[in-house]
DNA sequence: CTTGTTAAAAGGTACGTTTCTGCATGGTGA
DNA sequence: TCACCATGCAGAAACGTACCTTTTAACAAG
């Protein structure tokens, strides 16, 4: 047969450089995996002919003997046909660059899958584990990915007994909470809240930690409630806001885009930011620090989640995690700016201005 | 031999369906994957049987038999650790978006790469093909790519004999000399150039495009340099620019974080914008509706970049490519705002607000 | 009864690795 | 000299699928 000569017209396969090297295919497995024994000279005979022929290993083969892809899935959740909010826009940006660099420095690489897809992509690809991003209650993706055994880390702690094997998420209570005294502490009367219509572990827990601190203080809760996925929203929901008849001295935005929109809406009611209205926002743009007053922002640290998922994750895969917890909590941080000082700004001192963040 | 028993632990292969509907393995394939010709009770059966059993097919032995992985590689530059620069974050954001959707949409998903790393995860994802953002001339990544026979697919017109598959690219230089001669509408005297300096096609043919327009309409180029993946530099470049002898009464800031730098440089010195001072920057952030004023912006359009990109190198990998051309210029857009209307601002037509882009 | 035709399903090989097992060889201690 | 061991390498069995080739059964036409 013409099997041992048979010509790949494309690629050249293991077989090919054993051939070629004289050696045994066995051999060659073993000298450019770094396996076996065997002496240095064949080792690097076996790695220059592999070189010359310029031998590529397939991915696809040696995945299916191994059972190891190197491949891990970023799972987002879609609006429509789009993956990920535009609300949540840089903090995903953000916190997925983070996982990327996490990933790529263990030597795995990142696959991005949507939580739902007419064309089920997620059988398609062989992966070793999965980061889902603030998945639903009784998720079947991540319910199917765990039945078969590979793992899953989330990025916000699982609603129900979604039998995840790790997450990674912040003290949203307590960062609400610590947000809402800063601004009484500035002295703000009634605050007010921005908050989105869906049912998101986020937007559930910052919610009720305010309406609990409401509760606390003996205050009116005063929110209005806007779908987080339409840009426009937004702005007309902050508009509503400080056009209430008990328009509140001090406003939260869960959202990234609602500082911008505060402050503009702000505007169109002549109310000076910080003076008459004192406003925070969650967001982790840096574009907040030059704004016309700067808006102090809570940052959810998406590069501190990203790489502690990613962490968390590969080392289930390689069984690394005996022992090690598997829940972990990211602290905020509250960049406190102009927006919700009202005394004397200008002698405040405000914490050093990081480059890019972390 | 216990070979037909054989108990996989992890989970049902081809065979145990095979075994478990009463049919042989080459029925189960076509039946699940709608080939051969079968009876549609067989067929429904086999599909029942493969239900009951949680069968999902072996991505890796699929992609190994048949060539095809549905994994598309999207490359991006890194400057040291961190994948893309903070500078071309939204752009960057929003075509991966885009891209995302595209794939999805035609039944692939993206895998992030860096243009370099340490561990090769090149060699170790099977890819059907590649898009690349703005690749150096000489790549050496695309050339072996190339040279295996993957399709390579540029985001940015490749520099030098680069061999790529396809590209799509904006007019660079035509929305330049567009957007100089608009600012000149609008009686800015001396436009000056925040721009970079890295030698990317995007910053080299923007810049050269400003000095080929000075030199027609005789005005001396006024312009300060800077590395756009240090976010700070940017700032302090913008501060450089106003504070020159020949301060320009116009600024064109070639990257997204510019029009910020720029606003609250001309704060410090007291300069109004758009009176003492017109304003534009390339940037796809919605925030620049909003600020103080609104800062008049220069689209790439990475939605539809991300979006041909991705049709391209698909037709490409699928072999619809006959004639189709695979060279492709998105048009720019430039919206106007406030910052670049130094008369009677409130008497023009601005163009309608779209809300999200596109 | 033979031959041709077609639907339905089975058989078997190849995809390119990794890795377990095993065979030589040559040196060493008893 | 023999048993023993370490070394260096080869053979061959998987991994799970897709698809090409062949077989079987059934049935119609000659």
């Amino acid at each position: 047969m013409s099997r041992s000569t048979g010509r790949r017209l494309g690629r050249a396969g293991i077989r090919d450089v054993a051939a070629a090297a004289g050696v045994s295919i066995t051999t060659v497995s073993d000298a450019l995996n770094g396996k076996g024994r065997l002496p240095d000279a064949t080792r690097s005979h076996v790695r220059e002919v592999a070189d010359r022929l310029g031998y590529r290993p397939s991915a696809a083969a040696r995945t299916l003997r191994t059972g190891k892809s190197g491949l891990i899935g970023l799972t987002v959740t879609t609006y429509g046909d789009e993956p990920f909010t535009f609300t949540e826009f840089a903090y995903f940006a953000e916190m997925a660059r983070a996982a990327t660099s996490a990933a790529l420095a263990r030597g795995y690489a990142l696959v991005i899958l949507p939580a739902t897809s007419r064309h089920d992509v997620w059988s398609n690809v062989a992966l070793d584990g999965t980061v889902v991003i603030d998945p639903a209650d009784g998720d079947p993706v991540v319910t199917e990915l765990v039945r078969h055994g590979i793992p899953v880390v989330s990025d916000g702690r699982p609603g129900g007994t979604l039998p995840v094997t790790g997450w990674v998420d912040n003290d949203h209570e307590a960062a609400v909470l610590g947000l809402l005294d800063h601004l009484a502490d500035a002295g703000a009367r009634r605050i007010g809240l921005l908050t989105g219509t869906t049912t998101d572990t986020y937007t559930r827990l910052s919610t009720t930690a305010y309406l609990r601190w409401c509760d606390r203080v003996g205050q009116d809760p005063v929110y209005e409630s806007y779908p987080a996925h339409d840009p426009c929203a937004g702005a007309i929901a902050a508009d509503r806001l400080l056009a209430r008849p008990d328009r509140p001295d001090a406003v939260y935005g869960l959202f990234d885009p609602n500082g911008t929109d505060l402050l503009a809406a702000a505007r169109r009611y002549g109310l000076r930011v910080p003076e008459d209205l004192l406003l925070v926002c969650c967001s982790e743009s840096t574009g907040y620090a030059t704004t016309e007053p700067p808006i102090t922002t809570l940052s959810l640290k998406p590069r501190r989640i990203g790489t502690a998922v990613v962490q968390i994750l590969i080392d289930a895969i390689e069984g690394l995690d005996n022992g090690r917890p598997i829940e972990q909590v990211i602290p905020t941080d509250l960049i406190v700016r102009t927006s919700s000082q009202r005394r004397s700004p200008r002698t405040t001192i405000s914490p050093p201005r990081r480059p890019a963040g972390e």
